[in-house]
DNA sequence: ATTGACGCTTGATGCATGTCAACTTGAGTT
DNA sequence: AACTCAAGTTGACATGCATCAAGCGTCAAT
């Protein structure tokens, strides 16, 4: 993810209407006047650095919040230190969603490397969308994503192999990349094997293992973080949900 | 699911005010003439019958659905015939809140038994919403609870082993049947083996193998679709992050 | 009752992937 | 540079579950 570039600490603390991200966010759709209401309620701290947390499990729901630059993971926390990674966040995506129904967050958002955050006063932003009515379809919309999200990933975890399943991360990774104007080709990836593998439902092994093969078939070039896909439509056929050679397996 | 008891067709069409769900469904928390207005937009068809679709994966979405009575299931039809159960709705549950987004359904929904359907023409339910703050919170309880629900099932498939998956799946069927005012303990299941295999990830074999070893060790007793849970604090143990036996499987 | 189709169960076998262990590499610290 | 530690890689081995195959109960139609 982290593209290398140099962040002025402006640059992170412009508003929504000078915001690149602003066509996948929040204020998609929205009039030049309201993004400046939406832009009113919406704080702005200072960056968060690689291991702080946005929030924890158990805590009380107050924001949703939004990657501006950086990524951040979510995971539910199990007792003995072990975790479910529950999905990656790049900029423009909004973290927290599932915490409005219980207003308590159930999982806990890490941050992956220095990032910087917009938060959403829930209550407040809520109050805007009743008086907003393209805000509130848009909220709508970004709610619904989600669901169609996971949706997807439970068909990755409960019928693709492997390979597949590694696949589909990158290729997934490759167009949200792009659509934020970067390299749908050449990109850092800012999580561990290990995240990756609690990600896809397989150990680090696996993935390692995959990333070697996957670099044998020429399908990619690995340099630990470093990804240079070289051959995109063969990664994308494989993640879809064609089988991978001849003997599928799952097909149930 | 079917508690085997006769529903009249005036029943099935009771208004949202008389109706006993709705402390589970969208009129939650409105005032008596918000409910009403509610009311005034929704649909309500003649029962539909095993095997009747909802509405099927690349149909332009229209509505939503709410279970009033029966069950129905949700899928993602692939190519050759197979397919990837997404989740079994019981009375009260919203479908096809996935399809907001892209205005088109992404999967198929088809009713699991004679069922009762609300249709909610979702153009007027959003201008509704626009007008009933209790009613738009709502919505956004639902929509999130939907993505909190789908954490959880991420977490089952990336991380829990058949047996697992298996009495969480029974565990949640008790819990959901119980909050409806049907026995926690004794129920039908309306899917088969194979739904149930498919949405947990699992061949029917194993599914049916479960079931069979569950009933030995004493914690159910299965007569075809009719289930009698003997021993439900022991099923939630299973189903709960504990691993099964000593050695757990899958810590990544 | 007979038939056929389908869903379910049970056993035998194999494989993909988890687990364990050892080694390598890279990044940060002194 | 030397040291430390976490992350990643690779190999050897183990196993849970998919797969294949066969048989059985159930239900509906005739």
């Amino acid at each position: 993810m982290t593209q290398r570039k140099v962040i002025s600490f402006d640059t992170i603390r412009v508003a929504c209407k000078n915001c690149s991200l602003s066509q996948l966010c929040l204020p998609m759709g929205l009039a030049q006047e309201d993004i400046e209401r939406l832009d009113s309620i919406i704080k702005r701290s200072r960056p968060l650095h690689r291991g702080d947390h946005l929030f924890r499990g158990g805590e009380r729901f107050r924001s949703l919040y939004v990657v501006k630059t950086g990524s951040v993971k979510t995971y539910a926390p199990s007792e003995e230190g072990g975790e479910q990674v529950l999905g990656f966040h790049l900029p423009g995506e909004i973290i927290g969603l599932d915490a409005i129904d219980k207003s308590c967050h159930a999982c806990s958002a890490k941050v992956l490397e220095t990032s910087a955050i917009c938060e959403v006063p829930f209550q407040r932003f809520e109050e805007l969308a009743a008086s907003i009515p393209s805000l509130q379809h848009q909220m709508y919309r970004l709610l619904s994503k989600e669901i169609g999200q996971d949706a997807d990933m439970l068909l990755l975890l409960g019928k693709k192999n492997a390979e597949e399943r590694l696949a589909a991360f990158l290729t997934s990774m490759s167009s949200r990349l792009s659509k934020r104007g970067l390299s749908p080709t050449d990109f850092y990836l800012s999580m561990s094997r290990h995240e990756i593998g609690s990600y896809l439902g397989l150990a680090v092994e696996t993935v390692s293992r995959l990333f070697t093969r996957f670099q044998e078939d020429g399908l990619l070039r690995v340099d630990r973080k470093h990804v240079e896909v070289l051959n995109l439509p063969a990664l994308e056929m494989m993640a879809g949900s064609a089988p991978s050679s001849t003997h599928q397996q799952r097909s149930n």
